[in-house]
DNA sequence: AGATTGACTAACC
DNA sequence: AGGTTAGCCAATC
């Protein structure tokens, strides 16, 4: 069983970040990056890996700034996959075949 | 403390 | 157009 470490200032950052975004909305990790300042979006797919908040923070809005589905699920998960573009796009995010409409359902972070 | 990775991105070939 | 390289930041080993 994995022990649960202390998230850090940095990753309690992304998670409030992303539980910030509403229902119908997504967000990329390039746009987490630049709101919490990182020039990595690699550091907030860390933080996502980790986390210890599991279903609490809906990763599953955040995808590639490309639009496609991040490898939050991997491959060997890619069936699941789509059942979360299913349930994105009846919260009200637009897809288009493996690709999320990010100029429309983009989350605004003011 | 140093080296490697990691759910990325963008640029290069 | 598609594969590869390089850059980036933070966490883990």
């Amino acid at each position: 069983m994995d022990k649960e470490r202390k998230p850090t200032v940095f990753e309690s950052r992304v998670y409030e970040a992303v539980s910030q975004i509403p229902s119908g909305k997504i967000s990329t990790y390039r746009d987490i990056a630049r709101v919490l300042s990182i020039a990595s979006p690699r550091a907030v797919g860390q933080a996502l890996r980790r986390n210890p908040f599991a279903p609490q923070v809906p990763c599953h809005r955040v995808v590639c700034a490309d639009g496609k589905i991040g490898g939050f699920f991997g491959e060997s998960a890619g069936a699941l996959i789509e059942a979360k573009k299913r349930m994105l796009r009846e919260e009200g995010v637009i897809f288009h075949e493996d690709r999320v409409d990010l100029q429309r359902c983009l989350h605004s972070w003011h």
